[in-house]
DNA sequence: AAAATTCACGAAATCGGTTTCGTGTTGACA
DNA sequence: TGTCAACACGAAACCGATTTCGTGAATTTT
């Protein structure tokens, strides 16, 4: 790279002080005009721009949000990623993305990593793995070195600090009860393992609404996936039974089955109703349309950036902890339509 | 946030001075064992981490790559993020993400803010609108600071630097003549503007393919989308005439074609076939699934990395630009499959 | 025993800015 | 003419590390 031109060097050409130069530079009254103009008008010609560097190792304040993601090619994660980089920018952060993929180590070797003072806070959503393993130290560690965090989607209790998720029983409870109105008696639940908390939340709501309706909880039509083995394999299985109704808590199982259910013939809504979660674009323009629920990540980014900022700059030491609870709302499309 | 434990703190309680302590940290020879034994015991029981700004203050180098994309919802982009942060991640680098959001104005201020010193290094995709105003002038002037710069995908001759891109003109023959080979004879093409120049690029192969089978272009086929207005309206125009093959380049527009397609009452594939650009998810659970052409978005990322970190670590002054072409791949799927 | 090494550590410069505190010069005022 | 304030600028500390060079003491060599 170029040699960079610094405050030092035009010191030296114009026979000032570096402390004129940065006075000048910011208009202080302290500098005469003269002397202003000169050294504004070399600055300007030979473009000079203030070592970012150097201002965040004086201040302490990166201006950067460290942002961790299980993923990133998935609809949901993409469009919190937008949320929380319109808000961050509006304010005048940037920020840094890595992704765990939804492993553990990764995820506490990327948690090291950006804790060293290259981000002023971080936002996350905890991987897979970790949520199995239940071992948040590395969070733990980062909450007692008093780091802002924020955590979405993906929470534990055990980790006190800021946290946004959607309103997931409730959710779990529209979907199932939309299914229920729709005369749907037999519902199947495609779900994941238990420790993906987000999943068993959404189940809670879907037994509810069951309860409500005086249907009593088959266990042989909920079926929680394994993303490690073949998704579709898994989701035939529920289709041996005698279904009329899928809730599925993401819009790929809700693509599988109902791409299952054409293949047995079956017809979609007629026959059987399908209801998916993450109103990304599988569901849009699949055919027919799959009503979701829509998670509303955008919104949640916002959400997330925005109490993280405020505990950046706003260092109260009283410490308590908010939840930002976001509703979701019944996306309804084809795959629902009561032949009524 | 807490205060953080520094060189000079542990120097101060352990009554060594700050060059002694910095040397016990990196294992210096020049230092005895008790000292080092006194200082590393220290550091572990306080959590001793390096802060990093004064590293890269001291190194100029920040082992962070700034990643400006158009936008992020969308498969292509968010599958060379994946490609671009484990290449990154692999070689000690971090990513800085910015969206322009199609936007001029935005890629500006970004580049701007990006090329402070915050990152060594940026690997950009070009927003429309600059593409379409045809200003270049914050890419040359990055050029010209001699900043480290990889385009991706939507590249300029204009500017010179590394850049890494599909082979367009070669993937819109491929899936020309496929149709073509299917015996389809009236095929229309949903593209970009032109200025958008993947859209132009594989424009080029359709027409090469056409004049192949000499097949005259018939401009009355090929459709310009205003992404601003109605894109589904603007795609109904085309299937006003008597076509039998859609090349569409993107999964949206094959998405939307489909759509139509099915509503006129046309069979996929057996009326028509279609067939899109990028293996996104769209394409693989609609039904039927979309043949499309792959673009290795994951390879792109990569790729775009190791070019930039080549770049950034081997400052060779023979500044010769590098241009990788990635091949791309015919997914065959159901859109496409002949009915012979 | 004197000279030469080796050892173990500290002082100070450096990276590129900001900011506080002085200080010499000028002008105004009594 | 002496005093005082305003003006315009510079010296130096600071942020948190690294690194070069120097130095006193201990040890080895001759």
């Amino acid at each position: 790279m170029k040699q960079k031109i610094t405050i030092k060097t035009i010191a030296k050409e114009l026979g000032v002080s570096t402390s004129t130069v940065s006075k000048a530079l910011k208009d202080s009254h302290e500098i005469s005009k003269d002397t202003k103009d000169k050294i504004q008008a070399y600055a300007n010609l030979y473009n000079y721009k203030p070592n970012s560097l150097a201002l965040q190792l004086r201040t302490q304040k990166t201006k950067v949000i460290g942002v961790i993601l299980p993923k990133i090619v998935h609809h949901f994660f993409s469009t919190v990623i937008m949320g929380i980089e319109e808000v961050a920018n509006k304010k005048g952060y940037n920020i840094m993305v890595c992704f765990s993929n939804e492993s553990y180590k990764k995820e506490v070797e990327t948690l090291k990593v950006l804790s060293n003072g290259s981000v002023d806070g971080l936002i996350v959503s905890i991987a897979n793995e970790t949520l199995k393993n239940k071992d948040f130290k590395h969070f733990l560690d980062l909450v007692s070195e008093e780091i802002p965090l924020v955590l979405f989607d993906r929470v534990v209790d055990e980790i006190l600090c800021d946290k946004v998720v959607v309103d997931d029983v409730g959710a779990g409870y529209k979907a199932s009860k939309h299914l229920l109105d729709n005369g749907r008696k037999k519902i199947a639940l495609i779900t994941t393992p238990k420790h993906v908390n987000v999943g068993t939340l959404r189940r809670q709501g879907y037994e509810k609404a069951l309860i409500e309706s005086y249907i009593k909880t088959d266990t042989n039509l909920i079926i929680e996936i394994e993303e490690d083995l073949d998704i579709k394999k898994q989701i035939e299985k529920v289709f041996e039974q005698d279904i009329d109704g899928v809730f599925a808590v993401n819009e790929i199982y809700a693509a599988n089955a109902m791409r299952i259910a054409k293949e047995k013939g079956l017809k979609v809504p007629d026959d059987i109703s399908i209801i998916g979660f993450t109103d990304g674009l599988i569901s849009e323009y699949s055919s027919p349309s799959i009503t979701t629920i829509a998670q509303h990540g955008f919104t949640m980014g916002q959400q997330a950036v925005e109490l993280l900022i405020e505990r950046i700059e706003n260092e109260t030491d009283t410490f308590k902890p908010k939840k930002i609870v976001i509703s979701s709302d019944l996306k309804l499309r084809e795959s629902t339509k009561s032949s009524s």
